[in-house]
DNA sequence: ATTTGTTTTGACAAAAATAGTCAAATTAAT
DNA sequence: ATTAATTTGACTATTTTTGTCAAAACAAAT
């Protein structure tokens, strides 16, 4: 169960990238890569893709990553997380239908 | 497809209330409710329980419904809600057993 | 054990998002 | 047309999120 902080932790790592270094080259002031790591704080969806720009990362996995922390998170101290996904997938599906066809 | 807007729309109109009505019963100023209904505003948590209770309705299935709204609106754009989804739910329910048991 | 390098923490201010209030505008019903 | 009901939008206040910074904590190494 991979986190974004996890990925991007990880990456820094088997690069042998110190965080200054990570922050210095997205622009990003060092203590909050530090959180983004641990899970502290949400990165942006632009912040998002300079991770995956950086260290050469599939952009859609990381967003899905990035994107089920968040909802993840939302739900965790609901009753019934597999009915409200199921809910939201049919939700979203139809959202979708609309928007592009009519 | 019923959001949750049009679950507390319908509810009010099989009872034959006006806005005002509903909102003076729930504390809630009748604009926020009508946008409620249609979707505009989210409420909070505390405000969807004042809806169960006063209309009657599951309280559980009330959240669900509210809480679905969120998570569909949120990965609209999205291209692998799927992919998402299923990521969210499996660190959902891992993130609760850390919680709970160890 | 002191120096050096790295990460983490917390306080702070700025900016952005959200919430409630109210009156006017719109729509619907009679 | 009048009255009733709903919707809209502007405004303020409150809360949440954001970035910045320096100091604290931690680690490594000499």
């Amino acid at each position: 169960m991979e986190t974004f902080g996890d990925i991007i932790k990880n990456k820094r790592e088997s690069k042998g990238l110190i965080l200054r270094q990570v922050a210095s080259a997205l622009d990003i002031d060092q203590a909050i890569v530090s959180k983004f790591e641990r899970g502290e704080r949400k990165p942006s969806k632009e912040q998002v893709e300079k991770f995956a720009e950086f260290y050469d990362l599939d952009k859609n996995k990381l967003i899905t990553s990035w994107l089920s922390d968040q909802i993840a998170n939302s739900i965790l101290y609901e009753e019934n997380i597999g009915e409200v996904l199921k809910v939201a997938e049919e939700k979203a599906i139809y959202l979708k239908t609309i928007h592009d066809g009519k």
